[in-house]
DNA sequence: GTCTATATTGTGATAGAC
DNA sequence: GTCTATCACAATATAGAC
């Protein structure tokens, strides 16, 4: 991360905070300014415009993500191996920020034509992550593609954070502090869920 | 469903599927009106103003889920009998409005004060649905908290539609069919990992 | 770098003619 | 029920003083 100014770390602060809770349209530079307790036209003197801010806001919040699974593609140990501590990255980084599911899912669902090159950019290769799976979960009892095992521990890890209020609400009863013990009880909870469909004989 | 004038089904039609994509706050009044091909006034004489429209479009949306909780919770069936037609319900739901999770959990996200009255409203008894559940589940291998059972299956269901722009391009390379297909396959998947982590003598 | 003032456009909503 | 005209206001953005 470069040094910024102050300024431009408030703003950028409060613009995290305001576009994850409301949206890019749902929030105005006025709101921003307001939150960061700055005067409005400096946000358009450091970002020029509020596509911009929003673009800076939203790389941000893509690259969260990015450490975990280029970390895993780099580790030379096997998926099955690294499960554990790729679930427990991702759940705390989920606790850090639950918000960023919805507002990354929610910008590409609105501009699902950004994909291509957002995967181009972050320097995510496909085959590579493919490849990768596939070695881990080759020996699957149940012989599941590996698309959709890495699918289904993704949306094990994340899909509880975006669904906070649902499951707060209707599971938990509105207590926080039991849905948070809940999330971080799935760090063990999902290698285990995983590990019983890719293979039982991973010894072997 | 009431009837409705010839005009106001276009309006709701144009409604959700600019609120779906666009959220509330990225979509006008004109941009509906136009997309509907009307006067943009007519929107404020059905319904008064855009919270009451967005409002008709948002209990429409989470009209959509309850169905299928009703159905299984009325049902006298056990939640491990019930869990393959239950999958399959809410898949096909997804199927057909894959852009709803992302709409609804956006709304609930930024509004999260909402969500008890919904239930309220909506007649979702949390201690039914969780008493329902644990029956089922009682007899769990790895005695898992049922809350997390019932979270993992509606995780595995809804997730991979919430990240569709993710999914269909790192894993399936852009390919809709495939993607498509992907997901029906997860009928039987889904079932399947669920039985595994609950119990392995359901007979007993 | 930070402010005030202003240009321009878009927005939700209503009144009133037909 | 549908239209035109209009209101009051909020939005982004820029020019220019300090």
């Amino acid at each position: 991360m470069v040094l910024q100014t102050e300024t431009e770390e408030k703003i950028i602060a409060s613009a995290e905070r305001l576009f994850y809770q409301k949206g890019k349209a749902g929030t105005s530079m006025q709101d921003i300014a307001d939150d960061a307790g700055i005067n409005r036209t400096l946000l358009n003197y450091y970002f020029r415009s509020k596509d911009q801010l929003f673009e800076a806001v939203f790389r941000k919040a893509m690259g969260t993500f990015v450490p975990n699974v280029a970390a895993m593609m780099s580790s030379d140990i096997s998926f099955n191996d690294y499960l554990p501590a790729l679930v427990e990255k991702i759940i705390d980084t989920m606790l850090e920020h639950p918000q960023i599911p919805i507002f990354v899912l929610q910008e590409l669902s609105s501009n699902p034509e950004r994909m291509p090159q957002i995967i181009k950019e972050m320097g995510i290769d496909p085959d590579k992550v493919m490849e990768k799976m596939g070695k881990g979960i080759a020996s699957s009892k149940i012989d599941f593609d590996p698309r959709q095992v890495i699918l289904s521990m993704i949306s094990l890890c994340i899909f509880p954070f975006a669904a906070k209020p649902v499951a707060l609400d209707i599971l938990y009863g509105g207590d926080e502090e039991a849905y948070i013990s809940a999330m971080k009880d799935r760090k063990v909870l999902i290698p285990m869920i995983i590990n019983q469909i890719v293979s039982q004989n991973q010894s072997g």
